[in-house]
DNA sequence: CTATAATGAGGACATATGTCCTTTCCTTTG
DNA sequence: CAAAGGAAAGGACATATGTCCTCATTATAG
């Protein structure tokens, strides 16, 4: 991580996530700039953390390792989100690993001085609640959608889904393999089971398959399998 | 649902919960207490919520109903609780239908005035921001568990759950088969499944099934294999 | 360019879980 | 007490999913 106290940039980066009123004059001395490189690990599941991170650039993926070692990937974020919000409220260690995928730049706040100044004022306090509140709403339809419904149906979702997020390296319906193992455990199934079902998809002519990669062919069909419920 | 304007009683609940000073000066006069009989529903999926309240006295049963039909039980609730929170700071219609297990007491406040007295104060703003911070972790932790765990390892889980909390109608570590049905809900499975996997635990000598119920004979046992993992 | 390594897809089999139906046992009513 | 009805448990079978291994294809070193 590469920090820097550039108060232009953070003002900047303030404005066009159109949060410059989120941190009131007190915390606003104490914004940092920090700067991950892709696949750097901004915070490590059981790990202590120090700061809240506001997401302003770039992409996180969050997952989740259990003991055993089986990994199962929570979501992916783009801006504007924020990192460590949980920790923050209960004070306690990270909960899950988030990890850069691009290029990511945050504003970091050490909790102490979000303690100190943020915790009597209403408007990043109701900022917070929000954010949170829309990420326990998240995760409810996950755990619902997950537990409710197969593969088949969590997969036609995930696809529509990132057929209509561009930064996703996906172009014109078209999503790339590389990205097949993550996508399994977003789902939360196993690769090859992953497999079975996009060759279950193809037969039934919804997608189809190409050299490296997953093209959308019947994107109704796919909405209508999925029950309207889009992931995330 | 009865209603009632007693203010005595109300002060009496919040002190009983330590939650004297949640509500402030202006938001005291416009607290209703609601009491709710057996198996009546608080909210239902999908319609509107006027009231956010706070569950002082009694349990609820929480749970969300597919457009097919199926419904998943996504969590019991005692006090101190709030319900209606998320669609309070969402402005949503109602997200799960509750339900009252027992008798049950909540204290209600209209919207409408949480808006205008409470959503600039800081002691109330962030209680509910421990409480939303709460389930989201909660339900974190739920998805993870059921998605990275068979069956088996969720059952061993809910019976320690429940071995210690009397208010289920368990004894001793004994628990009543009235509930394996909401239990079979509970841990997203299927109620024959439940059974299958009931007689297992008992073949490994981990459980008992006596007439009507079911008894933990092993709690170490069931601990390991729920891999230190408590439900909730 | 060729051999070798790495990666992705798919086969074979085992396990987990769901659905439907039957059996058993208990409860209730006449 | 006997008959009827209902809840609980379990059998049989189908489907969903996981694991391990093999095969094909592509990338890479030499």
């Amino acid at each position: 991580m590469e920090t820097a106290k550039d108060s232009a940039r953070i003002t900047a980066y303030l404005r066009s996530n159109g949060i410059e009123s989120l941190f009131n004059t007190s915390l606003q001395a104490h914004l940092t700039l920090c700067m991950f490189e892709q696949g750097e690990k901004i915070c490590v599941q059981g790990e202590p953390l120090a700061y809240l991170y506001v997401l302003v650039e770039g992409k996180v993926k969050v997952y989740t390792t259990s003991p055993e070692g089986k990994t199962l990937i929570l979501s992916f974020k783009n801006p504007l989100e924020l990192i460590g919000d949980i920790e923050y409220v209960r004070g306690t260690e990270t909960v899950n690993t988030v990890e850069a995928v691009s290029q990511v730049t945050m504003i970091g706040v050490r909790h102490g001085w979000l303690k100190k100044y943020g915790s009597d004022d209403p408007a990043f306090l109701n900022f917070l609640l929000k954010i949170i509140t829309n990420k326990f709403y998240i995760k409810s339809n996950t755990l619902r959608f997950n537990l409710l419904y197969p593969v088949e149906v969590r997969l036609a979702s995930y696809l529509l889904s990132v057929s209509f997020d561009a930064s996703d390296g996906l172009l014109n319906g078209r999503h790339s393999t590389a990205s097949l193992k993550d996508a399994a455990n977003l789902i939360g199934t196993s690769y090859r089971h992953l497999n079975r079902v996009i060759q279950q998809l193809c037969a039934e002519g919804l997608i189809e398959r190409y050299s490296g990669g997953i093209l959308v062919k019947d994107h109704e069909g796919l909405k209508k399998l999925a029950n309207d419920n889009i992931y995330e």
